[in-house]
DNA sequence: GTGAAAGCGCTAACAG
DNA sequence: CTGTTAGCGCTTTCAC
């Protein structure tokens, strides 16, 4: 019995008769056989590797994301290496660098600001990249997510239907952010509102963080009617600050989170939100690459999730 | 210039000439080389990769701690294939034998409890194990992690020593809530409190769940002065339920959590619950397996990190 | 349907 | 300090 038809058994059953395939796998079970996927990626040139650059999987955003990815990919036989950039992503070049090494079969980056050098080194892997939690009509490669820009406005347009004119904002200091903050702002804009005060604090904004601010943002003398908060832990961190000092929520201050995330709607009824779907970010992006990577056809290149704004006023 | 001497300058940099080095560095700088681990791992039968097993990243308990063992292994020169094994760890065999074929020089499980065949596998690996989040005197191989059952006994005492003496719990299904169940029980038996009332939900638990078995608590008759919860977001659905009913807590009903994260303190000053070092596992398990993979000197093989009772009766 | 030969890109071992 | 040789374990290609 040659390795070839071993090698065949594994990975093409269908090019071996059923006889000599009952053989191998009796063989391969008796003697705990185990094979190696590195000689095996080194002489096929494909891994079956996928890599993930996420900034980080603390929050439960973008661990969803990961999990769903996980999931779908591990279905089809591939595995998930996952890189950690930080925030902000000073570390996305080398370790970009460092997982190109393995030679993966594709690749997920969270965003779409990269450095030049990170988009050069992308083009020539030659490899399907999947860009997602963000929007632009000219991703790398492809793209499934929504924009950060939209949500800002749709927060604006939705606390200016509501009556609120005293906005403020409290927001962690990435790019998404930014964006989510630049669409707030034009939205407001539009409706003559142009005085609004925003805390920016590194990001990932925590509970904790996000009371601190709160509290300056009071003892600096402003009085808001409503607060944009760039996540849901923040908001929840706002509420406590407001809660504490005897304010009522909506009531004195209405507050706006960004995520959904599952503890949300029960721990501040009060809370109004945006939600993301998050696993499907993760399912939809790893279908994408899987299309590519297997020659089939996928989903669109350029995908708009969107997003949602819930409304939870009172309960 | 062989290649030898590019292998040498980029994995033995100290049996190089700076000459040389600098001739090798600029010509890498200028080609674009990306070097294959694929090929290198093979070669050298070291593939500078780190397999990681948890049921779950969705819920920040493992995934700070896979933050942690990604940042150390990374400053290291190692990468982190993740696997996810679900609740219960049904895939953990046939995710391990996927991870073993990409000879991983290091292999990090979430809890004790392992299927003989995926022990068998393990041994035969020949690689440093690590088994975290949970305690026993006789590892695999390594172990950093505490005593679940500790836990329980150490909540059932402090809910005792506070004067309560209607006891219940809400927990999850898995083995390691079990443990704690095993312990909350055997010390609340100590003190001649034999009727708890259990309400065992699939793993993980989340608020919603929570919510829910607290109120088919009430529902069908109890009134307990305690509510045991197998994690923080158990509690914080208790603590939902608890309100909407209009009850105090602590007053009618104490809750204890189990895990502090983050928001706990925060958003239920009433919560009491438990603290878990969940970085510290993280850098010490990887500190750990980096001491054996380059056969330095490492921390004990078996470290119990402990955990800590947080008070937070009221704020 | 199965096998033989060659080679994927790198590094261990040994020379020089 | 640098180079030569051999080979890691698998899959591709081309015979049979």
């Amino acid at each position: 019995m040659s390795p070839i038809t071993v090698s065949r058994v594994l990975n093409r059953p269908e090019l071996v008769t059923p006889d000599t395939m009952e053989v191998v796998r009796e063989a391969i079970a008796r003697t705990g056989y185990v094979p190696n996927m590195l000689a095996g990626g080194l002489a096929s040139k494909r891994s079956r590797l996928v890599a993930a650059l996420f900034p980080t999987i603390a929050s439960s955003m973008f661990a969803e994301t990961m999990e769903a990815l996980t999931d779908r990919l591990g279905e089809a036989g591939y595995q998930v290496l996952l890189g950690l950039s930080g925030y902000p992503a000073a570390r996305e070049d080398d370790l970009l660098e460092a997982i190109l090494s393995r030679r993966p079969d594709g690749i997920l980056l969270t965003g779409i600001v990269h450095s030049a050098s990170t988009r050069q080194k992308l083009l020539a892997a030659k490899i399907p990249v999947v860009e997602i939690w963000d929007y632009t009509p000219t991703p790398i490669d492809m793209l499934v997510g929504f924009s950060h820009e939209r949500v800002g406005e749709a927060v604006g347009d939705y606390l200016i239907a509501k009556g609120y004119r005293r906005l403020a904002m409290i927001g962690g200091d990435d790019d998404r952010a930014m964006q989510r903050r630049k669409g707030f702002l034009s939205s407001l804009a539009g409706h003559g509102i142009e005085d609004v005060p925003t805390m920016a604090i590194p990001a990932p904004g925590s509970l904790r963080t996000g009371r601190q601010q709160m509290a300056r943002l009071l003892d600096e003398g402003h009085r808001p009617d409503a607060v944009f908060c760039n996540s849901d832990a923040l908001a929840q961190g706002v509420l406590a600050e407001a809660q504490s000092r005897g304010m009522s929520v909506p009531g004195d201050v209405a507050v706006m989170g960004f995520g959904d995330l599952d503890f949300s709607p029960y721990t501040f009824p009060a809370l109004t939100t945006v939600r993301i779907d998050r696993r499907g970010i993760g399912r939809i992006a790893a279908e994408a690459m899987l299309a590519r990577m297997e020659g089939r056809a996928g989903p669109e290149k350029v995908l708009d999730v969107g997003f949602e704004v819930i409304e939870r006023e009172s309960t």
